[in-house]
DNA sequence: GTATAAAGTTAAGCCCGCTTAACTAAAAAG
DNA sequence: CTTTTTAGTTAAGCGGGCTTAACTTTATAC
């Protein structure tokens, strides 16, 4: 019997794992989509705003100004990936959108990382499918706890 | 007592907590440091070769040519991150390696993604430290296997 | 030993992201 | 109602990544 790991070494040893794994598969999608990364990192932004996203929230998000956003969401809008609109309660401000094809090409991308992940839990047993289910969930509830905190 | 979700959800859904929170810290620690994210990605990739690196693994990791691949490494030997000596087996060949500045950049952006996994760890009770511990151990292995097969 | 292939380098040139600066238009403040 | 602040756009210009093409040097094939 060996002693089990400190959590932190299994959190650190998973992180590595699923981290290079995980930006290989992310960054091939995004150069296969004709996309520039920066111009795919909105596209996933405004998807997880799931609505309302302003301009300003992109800017802020990624650190750049303004006029950078904008041009940003210009070559978007042109590709037919991004709506945008004004909005009626503050006519200075846009709302943006994803149309269809934006929706539909970051929802490709969310599955094929999906896939690898499908795949690991298909190599588990069922009393392992378990134990791990019930890790996850107290993981996934710790760290939205933390978010809200910090 | 409501049904456990089956485990493509619970997978999915740390998935996509741990991808938010991490690549955020990940592009703006790449920022901070004043590197571009291509040549950050190449002090990564050179830094899990441990030693042996060279010039052809970086082209074909990042799916550029040669001539970028060189390029680029040139910057980050300019800038002291990385040493570029020759191989003795092969003469044509060039061995990749991290300097002491490139190693302890890289081990500082690798400790800042690693902090907030600590603290997520710090925020469960003893019980749930054990359960996680556990299943990421099972995780872990389970990648590993599948990283070899595929 | 000559021909061919492979590893890297260098330079020219393109596209892209980003910043600054100047601008428009709308909202908020006084 | 005027002033100031806020949201966003546009254009000029810089620097970076990447490709192609031409080249050097070393290894491999025949």
């Amino acid at each position: 019997m060996t002693k089990p790991p400190p959590i932190s070494h299994s959190l650190r040893a998973w992180m590595d794992v699923f981290m290079h794994r995980s930006m290989r598969g992310w960054t091939h999608f995004a150069k296969s989509t004709g996309l520039t990364m920066p111009q795919f990192s909105i596209l996933m932004q405004v998807y997880h705003h799931k609505g309302v996203c302003g301009m300003s929230d992109i800017s802020e998000r990624f650190d750049i100004t303004n006029a950078a956003a904008s041009q940003l969401v210009e070559k978007l809008v042109q590709g037919e990936y991004i709506e945008r609109a004004e909005d009626p309660s503050d006519r200075r401000a846009k709302l943006l959108q994803l149309t269809q094809k934006g929706k539909d090409l970051i929802e490709a991308s969310v599955n094929e990382r999906y896939r690898w992940m499908d795949e690991l839990g298909k190599s588990l047993s069922a009393e392992e499918k378990g134990k791990v289910v019930e890790a996850l969930t107290i993981l996934t509830e710790a760290a939205k706890k933390l978010e809200n905190r910090g």
